[in-house]
DNA sequence: GCTTGAACCTAAATCGATTTAGCATTTTCC
DNA sequence: GGAAAATGCTAAATCGATTTAGGTTCAAGC
């Protein structure tokens, strides 16, 4: 039987030293292969080889990292954070980009490293390193939960962070201008002559959903006197949407225009319609919001209103090496206009 | 005029301290916000915060990591590397998985930090702390190009490594069955009945893009007797597949079956499909890969063969911890068998 | 018997930051 | 006036690994 090794201490190079009966120099010529120009006698390398088996050695990286960097070269350690459960889509591109400025900074005196780290949505309080900043010299959030905002309104990270998405007081964030994509998308709707535009959502809503269908809500009541019909899908894949949708139409309930908070309830919903024998956009117009790579090709071409992706990401970006090169002490905010394409479908 | 800094030496706790004259330890009080509770002057503060905005401090992460860390816990580092022109549907997929793992591991006296580090393709040895393992106790290396696989080939990295979709000898690696995807693909369009078919590429083909396509056309051949035609997209967009296969019908060369070897390019197909008014599958059937989310949303839903992502992101992300138990000594090969999902398109 | 060299290994410094214990002054208070 | 307390700072230890310089032992050679 393997006894858990959770209440002992980590084992060391000294440890091991100290189990072999030689010095931790030893044991680090060994781990390095080096016992050869060192002239370490082959039965002494086995010992040592067999003790860190044994004892279930793993290296502590930042010491090693400590002792093997050059001192003359100046390592900056960039992080792009995000939820498990978001999507990685937009993160891709923020790293991308992220990259892309580091590489132009680099020097033969200075390099990055850019990574993403990810947190279980709601629980970013407790990765470790965020908050004593050993872990990063600056970092973009996004993909927060209430409870991470709360946390995060509640501290003070002492080095650079972008906050993407969300609006949190003493944070530079960048996000969408709240409520212009809803409106926006019902606007199109309503300017197409939708007399009874519908809004399709998950049963759990993100932040950015919730406000799309709240702001979409609020300008069909505004305009035309009465609130759209709200259609609940299970979860977020096309099947959901599709099965939402066809619970709606078979019900008789009226819909000319369609509102999907997100690509892939769109598509759902595009099949609910054709298989109702109904024609996207005569019989229902139906607007998306572009989270999806290839809403251009969906049969017919999604039209979108979603957030420009480019701006948000170029924002993002210029923030936080603008915030590293202490070029801004004050947090700022900014809102970024939606993107519009109009495409076939509404 | 601002001179760079690249040729000076970084800033470290002690620069500043003599700078201003004073300790470090005075440094890095103020550094931590502690300078009320350990009663240091407000004037010296002030001269403490000013130089280390002059210098443009930015803090060791790896020293503080160092000091930071509760020497009863024993932290690992776990990395998914992959190059930056790589799409990350797969790696998020192994990201995940592998939190999972380490979530299932994590004990008072262990935790994980798990993270996505991202190379430029062909330039994975430039990768930091790779060579010297002083970034990761264990990785999954994945998406690279010819020239990473040399690199690798020629080191033995000193610590777990598992390959993602290459087969390297040393290294523990997990792929596709080499030529199975497109050899089933190629069945299935045979199997229907089809007597010519024909591949849509991408004309920079990757490493599994190439497979795909002359393992297809070798089985083609086998069992018609004469290749299939080829044809060659500028990129891998929908409207790059698109405007390879309009541009063959419109020469009114046939085509009763086609295989495209990403989804993308087979959504593009789709369209020039539609527009040329022939039918999916009648007139011609479509086979893809799958590496499109929604690939079973097309209209008609698309008839993919491809990697079992599930299969392969479960095999690696065990590999990866059985090396990290030491439970394995000898690298071993894993091929995967393609999952192949029939739908309406073929 | 004394030097020389090889074989094998260790002590101590180092990387950059944080923290603990404590040392000088000065001020307060009776 | 002298003890006690407050003020303002520093020296040194520490985290875990690597590396440099060097020490000890033994055998070989003259």
């Amino acid at each position: 039987m393997v006894m858990a090794r959770a209440d002992k201490r980590p084992v060391t190079v000294h440890t091991i030293a100290e189990h072999v009966g030689v010095s931790a120099s030893a044991v680090s010529t060994v781990l390095a292969d080096r016992h050869e120009e060192r002239r370490l006698a082959p039965a002494t390398v086995e010992r040592i080889r067999k003790a860190v088996r044994d004892l279930g050695y793993v290296p502590n990286v930042a010491a090693r990292r400590l002792r093997a960097h050059d001192p003359d070269v100046h390592h900056i350690e960039l992080g792009i954070l995000t939820s498990f459960e978001a999507p990685l889509f937009l993160v891709s591109r923020v790293l991308r980009q992220v990259q892309r400025m580091a590489d132009a900074r680099t020097s033969p005196g200075r390099n990055f490293s850019v990574s993403i780290a990810m947190f279980h949505a709601g629980r970013l309080r407790e990765m470790a390193g965020l908050l004593n900043a050993s872990r990063f010299n600056g970092v973009v959030i996004t993909n927060t939960l209430p409870d991470d905002d709360a946390f995060l309104a509640a501290t003070t990270l002492p080095y650079a962070v972008v906050v993407l998405g969300r609006r949190l007081p003493n944070y530079c964030c960048v996000l969408d201008l709240p409520g212009e994509i809803g409106r926006r998308a019902a606007e199109i709707l309503l300017d197409r002559g939708c007399r009874r535009p519908v809004v399709l959502t998950p049963a759990l809503l993100t932040e950015s959903t919730a406000e799309r269908a709240a702001a979409f809500c609020a300008k069909v009541l505004a305009r035309t006197g009465h609130e759209p019909a709200r259609l609940i899908a299970a979860g977020f894949t096309p099947t959901n949407g599709a099965d939402a949708l066809r619970a709606h139409l078979g019900a008789g309930r009226g819909c000319d225009g369609l509102y999907a908070v997100t690509d892939g309830l769109a598509l759902g919903a595009y099949q609910a319609i054709k298989d109702a024998g109904r024609k996207i956009p005569k019989d229902i117009a139906v607007v998306g919001v572009g989270d999806h790579e290839h809403a251009d090709f969906f049969d017919p071409p999604l039209t979108c209103v979603g957030p420009s992706n480019d701006t948000i990401v170029e924002q993002v970006v210029t923030q936080l090496f603008g915030l590293m090169n202490r070029r801004r002490v004050k947090p700022v905010e900014i809102f970024v206009l939606p993107s519009v394409a109009v495409r076939a479908s509404a």
